[in-house]
DNA sequence: TGGCGTTTTTGCCTCACAAGCGATAACCTC
DNA sequence: GAGGTTATCGCTTGTGAGGCAAAAACGCCA
């Protein structure tokens, strides 16, 4: 049992990795994890291990990924992993071990087992999911300006994203909301930002992936 | 280790379950599976299992769901499961062991296990991913005419569905081509239909999601 | 107090694609 | 060849994404 744990940090995606200190694969970086107990579900199970990295509190959302089941992917014995996506909102800083370390995606050390892969596979899930569902809310902070949202999720897409369009497909599918509040940027002027915040809270899909629909039937 | 084994028979989206002889759960229905020898991934093992109930070749497609993980849902011992969703084409019948049958999924008998959240949600995943994948090739025979193409999408996706609409979409994405064959309908008179293939067998997503692209960059 | 630079927000336009509907094509049978 | 039947194509509409530029809302400084 795994979790690729994600977090916009310094406008890069970064995942939460710790150093391994014994064989197999001594020194590599590997994702946090750990086994399953008897009275629990492996969601209950994930949370439970990763309080050992960070506050839980702090992961914002949590969904099952693949379960990898190559006989070969530890060298030493036979080990299936269910493995897991976390995200962390922008903005906490979790104090975490001291093997452990945030790295960026783009720039990883090298990794123990078949984690580089899972890693991989959980940044195209974010990507996946940012698009047609309300996601963003586990990568952003409580509230936001539109310009703060826009670079993570430039960060977290790998390419540029233009924060007029990002308003008016966010706002169309009325994912989120004015909190009243005003920002200004930094000391020299310029216009205030809104503050937005994410709606809810929970995954909703939002997309109906615009094709091949119910007929409308008006007739 | 379990599959959702569905088809589309008789114009309607069916599965194929066996019934248990013994407890717990007895003369309930559930779905094929078995456990994981040392030696295979998950997959492989599906597939042996499988082998049991229907031709391995007659799977078109074998994709990997959730792992299910409630202490609960086996109540004679903890037991996890990983579900599988498989694809039968439409056409093929193959010879099923005598405690075997096909039920259609909106007739379900009384199900053990979690069988039939299973179920659900394997149906929720074939409906989404027929209309941004070229999925439909596991559900098509080797060639169909459209008027036959959009009956087997309107049993899985669960609504009407037009022939020109669907023609339109799956031609613009070019998943269908042309065999060059016609065929006649029945035995009174109408135009004759042209056969259709799916250009491929695998797996494509096709649908780039629509939303938050990355920018043009023209200038 | 008014201009200027900066940043945000809104309005307008275009484009791509899904979807509805009617017209046309291509057969059959009688 | 007329009429019925089925398949296919073309025209049109509607919706949403995306690009661009104008307008709004500040702070700062003369």
């Amino acid at each position: 049992m795994l979790a690729a744990v994600l977090q916009v940090r310094e406008g890069r995606l970064q995942a939460l990795l710790w150093q391994r200190a014994r064989e197999p694969f001594a020194a590599c970086w590997a994702l946090p994890g750990g086994a399953l107990a008897a009275d629990e579900t492996l969601e209950e199970s994930m949370r439970r291990h990763l309080a050992e990295k960070v506050d839980v509190r702090e992961v914002a959302h949590l969904e099952q990924l693949e379960t990898r089941s190559d006989p070969q992917r530890n060298p030493t014995r036979r080990e299936l992993a269910t493995a897991f996506l976390g995200l962390v909102p922008s903005g906490v800083d979790p104090s975490v071990p001291s093997d452990t370390r945030w790295h960026p995606l783009d720039e990883l050390p090298e990794l123990a087992y078949d984690h580089a892969e899972i890693l991989l596979s959980a940044r195209e899930r974010l990507r996946g999911k940012l698009s047609y569902t309300n996601l963003g809310f586990a990568l952003a902070p409580p509230s936001f300006t539109l310009a703060e949202l826009r670079d993570l999720y430039a960060a977290a897409l790998g390419h540029p994203v233009s924060a007029t369009n990002l308003q008016r497909v966010l706002l169309r599918r009325r994912l989120l909301e004015d909190t009243g509040e005003r920002r200004h940027y930094g000391s020299g002027g310029g216009r205030p930002a809104t503050m937005y915040r994410f709606r809810s809270t929970r995954l909703e899909v939002t997309d109906q992936f615009a094709v091949l629909r119910p007929p409308t039937m008006i007739s």
